[in-house]
DNA sequence: AAAATAGATTGATCTTTATCAAGCGTATTT
DNA sequence: AAATACGCTTGATAAAGATCAATCTATTTT
């Protein structure tokens, strides 16, 4: 039961709900933990993407190889995260991404169906989702409104600001294929950024 | 009643549910039809954003304004879309958006409170919602991942393939803000394509 | 019909970012 | 301890995209 505290926890504070004893055994009966070596993949473009993970403990990278062979991140997932590409996982599509362990990492994963049929009528995991679901919508229509009105050194700063966490998490070129950029030109509006 | 059978349709097409002459009556008591003239805003920057609008006809941008006084347009809406600063609507806070009709449009608007209450207690409307959340998820995944690797030329074709009647219904201008362009840079794009 | 406005295009120039290549320090691996 | 891999930086150059200005056309507006 060790690692399932992290998750009552998320559920709990998101929702703003309490678990009951019985849905924290729901929850036990469902969710099966699992352990990932660094440089382990979670996901590998092509397959579908089962399961989706909560991150109890580790990074992961998720990301797309282009014709060049260069990478591109399109998340960093750290602790308290949902693992998974959503597409995959919601339609049982081919996935175009690969997830990849950064650190070792513990998960409690769980399939599309089984959260339909078991853990859905849980109103706190319900609830979650409805939060959890506002949530992403504003993060990733901030993102959007960044990369599509920002030049790559506001971008980075407003990452520096918004997480910081992060920057001291990953390393540096992660941070910039996240951002959009090349690690070389990352390093470059670093060092101009120390005026 | 005329317009709100677009409302219906949605929602059960969405849902994959049937609406009962209830249901029907519940949504007709709570949207309210808005009219909207061109260049009329249905949200200004720093206004809380107290509803969100089912277009049932007509179509509007969502921009920012940067300081140098250019416009960075965030979405384009039309039929069948939900007009709404998001973030400003679930949270209540001022936003950092505007939202202005792009042709006449016909809405049905209500509030996040009233959804809430009464609306989100139909059972084809919360499939509805669940569905929709699923799409944006996606959708915004795939434009996130096309702006971090993709070069504007290439996110141009992209939309051209996903969303052909954008291309027709709005002016090249808008486009290129949406892409995240300038309008001569577009320009220069499309003539380059035509080798 | 005349005037004003909106949108598209083109040219010249500047800025931002990518690419390629090399070198350097520090972890890891063996 | 030596070897390898990884991450960061810097330089030179190229490409992508922005900016500014001008022109042209087609709509609206008056």
């Amino acid at each position: 039961m060790h690692n399932f505290e992290a998750l009552f926890d998320y559920v709990q504070r998101l929702s703003g709900k309490t678990l009951s004893a019985d849905d924290k055994q729901i929850l036990i009966a469902h969710f099966k933990p699992k352990k990932i070596r660094k440089r382990q993949y979670f996901l590998q473009e092509g397959d579908v993407c089962k399961y989706t993970g909560f991150i109890v403990k580790g990074a992961a990278k998720t990301f797309t190889v282009d014709e060049k062979g260069h990478e591109h991140i399109l998340k960093l997932s750290i602790e308290d995260w949902w693992l998974a590409d959503f597409e995959s996982f919601y339609k049982l599509t081919p996935s175009r991404f690969n997830i990849e362990a950064l650190e070792d990492m513990e998960i409690l994963q769980i399939t599309h169906n089984l959260v339909e049929e078991f853990i859905k009528p849980i109103p706190a995991f319900s609830a979650m989702q409805n939060v959890l679901s506002q949530n992403n919508t504003i993060a990733a229509q901030k993102r959007m409104q960044s990369s599509i009105s920002l030049t790559g050194e506001e971008r980075f700063q407003e990452l520096v600001n918004d997480y910081p966490h992060f920057i001291q998490r990953f390393p540096q070129n992660l941070i910039a294929s996240y951002l959009g950029l090349t690690p070389e030109t990352l390093s470059r509006i670093r060092k101009n950024a120390l005026k």
